[in-house]
DNA sequence: CTCCAGGGATGAT
DNA sequence: ATCATCCATGGA
């Protein structure tokens, strides 16, 4: 077991915050994969105790080298924004793997945050390697070839329902005539471009793969719950509002670290506007 | 039963 | 160029 320094990190937020959907309590921490590996993390105060992982990649993926405190400081100073910067210290960006990353969100269409958990979980399971990790199995995620190399049925099994189809047909892509690896070098609109050719992804999945697998932390994604909050908190009233002008107003307003304050915006929303159901019945029992 | 979910592709205006 | 509709699936 190593000892990484994580200062302004909240591990359990930042997993629970909908960009990674495999990893799972396991006493007081979480066990999942990180790209190859199985790994076990804990963190006690300042610092995460590994298991499984070396240190820079662990630290690369919880993006624990990104400067927080200047992050937030770049945000604008609106009240909604201050909230959910209140609500979301410690939440990093997280750096995933490529294709687990594109992948993921392909299949993310139209699902909530639990159902994506459940499909991560099926494919993981069914196409991926067992990895032993202190008496606990794990599966990485399966890679784009394994996934080309199975059939659009088997990965209906994996309740994907119509994104089957397109996790199959970009998988293809991958596995003959795409390197997600050398996209690495262009700029964010040839980016988006490139990866908005690929089956079953638009500019919001696009946005997502940017922002947590490519490192464009300028990306901004736009789904039902940010539009919700865009158009309450800075639009009130106003009709005439299509995905195009939103997202011109994001890109310009939110500047550098867009991508951070949307997941911040992103993760406020939802764990204060929907109460959470075990509250609830805590509350009726 | 009805409604909705980290949307995208397609065809009609 | 914008808008409406359909697409599967599962949980609340």
């Amino acid at each position: 077991m190593t000892k990484i320094p994580a200062p302004d990190f909240d591990l359990t937020m930042t997993l629970d915050s909908g960009q990674v959907f495999h990893w799972e309590r396991s006493g007081e921490g979480f066990i999942g994969a990180i790209g190859d590996r199985a790994v076990q993390v804990e963190q006690r105060g300042d610092a995460l105790f590994v298991d499984g992982g070396d240190d820079q990649l662990v630290l690369s993926y919880f993006g624990l080298d990104h400067p927080l405190g200047e992050i937030c400081a770049s945000f604008p100073n609106d009240s909604a924004m201050c909230e959910a910067k209140k609500f979301c210290r410690g939440l990093r960006i997280i750096r995933q793997p490529k294709w687990e990353c594109l992948a993921t969100f392909i299949c993310s269409s139209m699902k909530q945050v639990e159902h994506i958990r459940q499909i991560s979980r099926k494919l993981r399971e069914r196409f991926g390697d067992g990895r032993q990790i202190k008496d606990q199995l794990v599966y990485t995620f399966p890679t784009a070839e394994r996934i080309a190399a199975s059939s659009e049925k088997e990965l209906r099994e994996c309740a994907l329902g119509y994104r089957a189809k397109n996790l199959l047909a970009t998988a293809r892509q991958l596995a003959f005539d795409l390197d997600l690896e050398k996209l690495s070098i262009l700029a964010d609109a040839d980016l988006r471009a490139r990866l908005c050719e690929l089956a079953g992804v638009g500019a919001k999945v696009a946005n997502c793969v940017m922002l947590f697998a490519y490192e464009r932390l300028r990306a901004f994604p736009i789904d039902v719950w940010i539009e919700r909050v865009l158009r309450e908190k800075y639009f009130p009233r106003a009709r005439k509002l299509n995905a195009a002008r939103l997202q011109a107003f994001t890109e310009k307003y939110f500047g550098t670290h867009g991508g951070y304050a949307q997941q911040y915006l992103f993760h406020h929303a939802r764990m204060t506007k929907r109460p959470k159901r075990d509250k609830v019945l805590a509350l009726n029992a």
